[in-house]
RNA sequence: GGGCGUGUAGCUCAGCUUGGUCAGAGCAUCUGCCUUACAAGCAGAGGGUCGGGGGUUCGAGUCCCUCCACGCCCACCA
């Protein structure tokens, strides 16, 4: 707890604002607070959400179950950081809000971890037995499971961890079986042999998501394939030799003229001896290789759909596990398909049949998972057909019922949907949902809900559950609907929070998960399971380079949080997520926005030790402090004043406008900008003549902690740990709840906004910015002395008159007096104001003068476009008035700038 | 073979949807300061013909075309 700390007095929220600020230590470490703020929010129960008797509407975001693999990524700090983001704020805001957590089975990627586990043990699944193997892995997911919950909570997400959820939990198998079940009965998911993508290595099919086309130098093989009762023969090419081991036809194009003769005649099959009809096929590209093409049906996509149009069958060659059967032949049976290929070329040369080998470039699909080259295999199967669901997936984009963000992901995924196929959803593996199918001594198929329903389908008790089990994403599709109660139509959450708000994740999910989601969602809520996408980019290193182990530029997100706080890690990761765009993750930068931690720290620290003076100066004003600003803001107030709640306002509007477009970057802009060179570089130094002077100042005071007050609020979704701490801080009567993580969010007053004050704040500032640098050109100390004359008109010296005090304070100066300055003076037109300044100095270096022949060399040269600009008739009558009105002010600008520094240089 | 994205200060990136105070931020660099909130700080300064070319327009990082260079996704030429 804070407590352990900070001592006694910062553990209770409503201990005396003098206490809190002496216990504020000088040193900022995040380490000291952070974990005890994520215990405490913890104990308070603040982010379980009530379903009934909720106040505010449902605000829900659902996470993407990080896998039970092993430790969170970077891509998982940037997700939950963001997630965390909206919903901290939206909590804030009043809404309902909830985060529901968990954790995904990710079937083969655990499944590998625990039989590698295994190996190390010198055991394996097989020896172990399917029964034994499931408690592994459960014992895994264990451990897993709550690594992954620390890690979460030690970047202070608030998720309701009452709510969490495991996609192989009994909930999740119950939406499993029961969306299996209605769509198998729909026709939608059916048993099949079909040709399927097969990882030998694993064992198992895979999807055509899970089968990564890589380039390959191979070399394509022709070979002669001799006629049938008669002299010559056929040459064919094939990238896959081996293969040719289960040909069954040859096929040419039908309106090539080379083989039009042959259709309908056989060729022989070298090594084997089988013949082969010659068939002919729009599919065969004339100019590509011969022009000839030997099938093999079983072994190749292509070659089994010309195979089905033509009524012939294959023969499995290759097994599942790579190796060659019994029907490849006695020679090369129990051979490795890559073994095989040496060994059928060498036979082809033997017989001198090898005609020919060329290098050739060729995509080959690979496993994703592991590696190797994937075998096109024909296998029983169960698939999925989303044909029409993926149509009102489609529209649902296109209608804005599911916003994409940003929306150049539309095209993308109007082309995936549009070319959809069905899905293989059985895998050979132990770890995941068992398919709910089971099989009578007959061999007849029943898909049940339950053993016993299937036994009553069946009508016999003697059932064998089918082996297989479902592709992960299968499971997490349902995530949605799962989570929040379905198939129960009426469980409270899915009323209440279904369908949920947003859904942040990666870009490389958007097909594997996002799509399946909304698919599923559609099917059977009729709704879609979110109404927005966020989608993030990669995490890169400094360089831009994407992180993997191998190359191991990999950053831990924990090390960071222990290096940075994970409030600067939030803030970094929020700051550089950029719709559309890969994020460079650089630690300078993250030192970077600790150093804004340190700021924020340190802001608060001279507040509070301010007002901690006046207060032992005996002034009992406690009340006034923080409390109904908007009662006395008007004319009461002064410049700086109304300047800094002025800036507050923009910033407000602002935050929450960028909250809502989903850009987060600009939002951290925006509060790092306010809070750093608006609030602290501007408004703080300003107050300091306020707060240390005899005379009170209440409504400096009350100012400085209610600015205070709503920056930690405004900042708090980004940076929780430290804004909680510090705003716990603040005089009791500027808080009005017990934790800043549920005090509400501040809302724009429009009123307050004054864009007249502030352009003549920027006067000021840029007044003071030239006085600093008058001294700094000429190489002076800030303490040498320096006077300012206001040679102009006087209504443009209002400003500047009015905050005369302030302006000395801050350029430190002797005097602001009206009226011509010295001769010597040094001159300018700051703002539309005639200024000069006197400083007892020795004339100004060359690098002065330099600097103003630059300058004026600038100006002429703007000047010189400006007049352009002005002397053209189509200008003038084609651009809007105000433009041209701009240009001409701008004219007049240039032109007394052009003549003060002609004048300071024409001294020479 | 399609589709998408990127190219703006030394570095990493905003800005481009709605053309005219947008040429910006952070970091880095240079100079001077321990000015009692913060040296994880303060103050000041330098630095870019917005990838090349063409076009539209009174006016273009901003719209159109084209070229170049990277990156990603999808794709059953064996």
């Amino acid at each position: 707890m804070t407590g352990e700390t900070h001592q006694p007095e910062a553990e209770s929220a409503s201990s005396q604002a003098s206490s809190d600020a002496q216990t504020m230590d000088k040193r900022f470490d995040p380490a000291s607070y952070e974990a005890a703020w994520q215990r405490r929010w913890s104990d308070a129960n603040l982010f379980c959400c009530p379903t009934t008797d909720a106040s505010g509407e449902p605000f829900c975001v659902l996470i993407p179950p990080p896998n039970v693999t092993g430790k969170l990524h970077m891509g998982h700090a940037l997700q939950s950081a963001l997630q965390d983001l909206m919903v901290r704020w939206r909590r804030m805001q009043g809404y309902n809000a909830l985060w529901l957590p968990g954790t995904d089975h990710a079937g083969i990627a655990t499944q590998l971890m625990v039989e590698r586990q295994l190996e190390s043990e010198g055991s394996s699944r097989i020896e172990l037995g399917r029964e034994k193997f499931e408690e592994r892995m459960w014992e895994w997911k264990q451990t897993y499971h709550s690594n992954i919950r620390d890690q979460l909570e030690r970047l202070g997400s608030s998720c309701d961890w009452s709510r969490e959820r495991f996609t192989l939990d009994e909930g999740l198998n119950l939406a499993v079986r029961t969306a299996f079940v209605r769509m198998y009965r729909e026709g939608l998911i059916y048993r099949g042999e079909y040709m399927v993508n097969w990882s030998p290595i694993l064992g198992t099919a895979i999807s055509d998501l899970e089968v990564e086309m890589k380039s390959v130098q191979g070399k394509l093989y022709h070979i002669a394939y001799p006629l049938e009762g008669e002299d010559g023969s056929l040459v064919v090419a094939t990238t896959r030799p081996e293969t040719m081991l289960g040909d069954m036809a040859v096929a040419a194009h039908p309106e090539d003229e080379r083989y039009r003769h042959l259709i309908g005649q056989n060729a022989i099959l070298p090594l084997i001896g089988r013949k082969l009809p010659i068939i002919a096929d729009e599919h065969v590209d004339p100019e590509f290789g011969t022009g000839l093409v030997k099938i093999t049906p079983f072994h190749d996509l292509n070659d089994y759909e010309m195979a089905s149009r033509h009524g012939i069958g294959g023969l499995r060659v290759i097994d599942f596990d790579g190796r060659m059967t019994s029907e490849a032949g006695p020679e090369f049976e129990g051979l490795d398909r890559f073994e095989a290929r040496a060994k059928v070329l060498d036979r082809l040369r033997e017989a001198e049949l090898l005609k020919d080998v060329v290098d050739h470039v060729h995509n080959v699909g690979h496993s994703q998972r592991s590696g190797e080259p994937v075998e096109p295999m024909v296998s029983d199967q169960w698939f999925c057909n989303m044909d029409q669901v993926a149509e009102r997936a489609l529209r649902a984009v296109e209608t804005d019922e599911l916003e994409l963000h940003p929306p150049t992901w539309n095209k993308t995924w109007r082309h995936w949907l549009e070319n959809i196929r069905p899905w293989v959803i059985s895998r050979q593996l132990w770890w995941g949902h068992r398919v709910p199918a089971w099989y009578d001594p007959d061999g007849n198929c029943h898909v049940a809900m339950t053993r016993e329903e299937a036994a009553e389908l069946a009508g016999t008790d003697e059932l064998r559950q089918d082996d297989d089990v479902l592709d992960t994403w299968f499971s997490s599709g349902l995530w949605p609907l799962s989570t929040l109660g379905w198939p129960d139509e009426d469980a409270p959450d899915l009323k209440t929070f279904y369908p949920t708000s947003v859904l942040i994740t990666g870009f490389d999910i958007l097909f594997f998960w996002v799509a399946r989601m909304v698919m599923m969602g559609l099917q059977f809520s009729d709704q879609v399971p979110f109404r927005a996408v966020h989608l993030t980019g990669l995490v890169r290193d400094a360089k831009g380079e994407k992180m993997s182990k191998t190359k191991g530029n990999t950053l831990d997100p924990l090390e960071l949080v222990e290096e940075y706080g994970a409030d600067a890690v939030r803030f970094t990761l929020c700051a550089l997520d950029t719709p559309g765009r890969d994020i460079p993750l650089d630690p300078q930068r993250m030192a970077g926005y600790r150093a804004f931690g340190n700021k924020i720290w340190n802001a608060t620290r001279f507040a509070l030790t301010r007002l901690q003076e006046e207060s032992a100066g005996g002034a009992d004003r406690g009340e006034n402090r923080g409390g109904d600003l908007e009662v006395s803001h008007s004319s009461q107030l002064g410049d700086p004043e109304r300047w800094i709640l002025s800036r507050l306002t923009d910033t407000i509007e602002t935050v929450n406008r960028k909250f809502e477009d989903y850009r987060f970057d600009e939002a951290c802009g925006a509060l790092h900008g306010f809070f750093w060179h608006e609030l602290c570089d501007w408004y703080i130094e300003l107050c300091k003549p306020a707060l240390s002077g005899d005379a009170p100042r209440p409504d400096v005071e009350k100012t400085l902690v209610y600015v205070l007050d709503q920056s930690l609020r405004l900042l708090h979704p980004v940076m929780p740990h430290l804004t909680e701490e510090v705003w716990q801080r603040l005089p009791e009567e500027a808080r009005d709840t017990e934790f800043l993580a549920v005090a509400s969010y501040p809302t724009a007053r429009t009123d307050w906004r004054d864009e007249r004050l502030e352009a003549e704040f920027e006067g000021i500032q840029q007044l003071v910015t030239w006085l600093r640098a008058q001294r700094k050109e000429r190489g002076l100390g800030a303490k040498v002395p320096m006077r300012l004359f206001l040679e102009g008109g006087d209504d443009t010296h209002r400003v500047v008159l009015d905050n005369a005090p302030l302006i000395s304070h801050l350029a430190r100066l002797e005097s602001i007096e009206v009226g011509p300055g010295p001769e010597r003076a040094t001159r300018d037109l700051i703002a539309g104001i005639e200024v000069a300044a006197e400083i007892d100095a020795p004339d100004e270096g060359p690098e002065l003068k330099e600097r103003l022949r630059k300058e004026l060399a600038g100006v002429e040269k703007e000047l010189g476009n400006a007049r352009g600009r002005l002397g053209n008739e189509q200008f003038l009558s084609k651009a809007p008035e105000h433009v041209v009105e701009g240009v001409r002010a701008r004219l007049a600008e240039l032109e007394e700038r052009q003549a003060v520094l002609l004048k300071e240089l024409g001294d020479d």
